[in-house]
DNA sequence: CAAACCAATAAGTGACAACTTATATATTAC
DNA sequence: GTAATATATAAGTTGTCACTTATTGGTTTG
């Protein structure tokens, strides 16, 4: 392993890596949502999607502030910056960078 | 799981989960290298890292070519577009985007 | 051809990760 | 206070993953 890869990177990347838990941080990006929510929005257990929460949180990329009986969570998007950063390493390999950012201002204009 | 978790987004996040296998992925960054070099490198079998390879491969980050002896294996830097879309489907986050644009410009310029 | 070198595959093992059910902890409502 | 709701934690199970050693497949050299 290189020195490079900080603890962060490495929570990230994990947390990312699960299908589930990509989906129920995708689903936050609608907008805040509790537990019992996603629960029914998704076909696993209540405590797996708590635990999902968790290892989310725990990676800096949700938050979640309790309100009465439920708990909202929400994106966090600066817990993006570590994989951001990572990404912006390999700028060697944008050999034709302006053309790139453009290509992703572009992607950043259209989509949903 | 979200109807937009594709394939390949899930082989790459997973790919890129493991930390030996990140840190192949940026020891091949610097250039193309033979398995037997990455195998001197870190401190892990030779059939370990043929196997962080195959993943790779399998994942779309990387490419091998066999020159006599030895198979060298180097980045493949469009095998990072669907990890860059992904990131990109969270524009909405990025509040002053010219801004967040510009501060990846500026990670791209300095650095190694 | 034989011996050496390099890489990939096979097979087995240990650890961990994602899920389940059951239970505990908060908080509200009656 | 008791019951009901919402979430977190405990404990156990199962599958997968990263690694190992042993072996096979290719390629070069002597």
């Amino acid at each position: 392993m290189l020195p490079s890869a900080t603890a962060a990177e490495n929570k990230i990347f994990q947390a990312l890596a699960d299908p589930s838990r990509r989906a129920i941080f995708e689903a936050l990006t609608l907008g805040e949502a509790a537990v019992k929510d996603l629960t029914a929005r998704f076909s696993i257990s209540q405590p797996a999607v708590s635990q999902h929460l968790a290892t989310l949180r725990d990676a800096g990329l949700v938050d979640g502030r309790r309100e009465g009986r439920c708990v909202y969570y929400r994106v966090q998007p600066e817990g993006l910056a570590p994989l951001v950063d990572w990404i912006a390493h390999f700028r060697a390999f944008w050999t034709d960078r302006l053309g790139r950012l453009e290509q992703l201002l572009d992607t950043l204009d259209d989509a949903p």
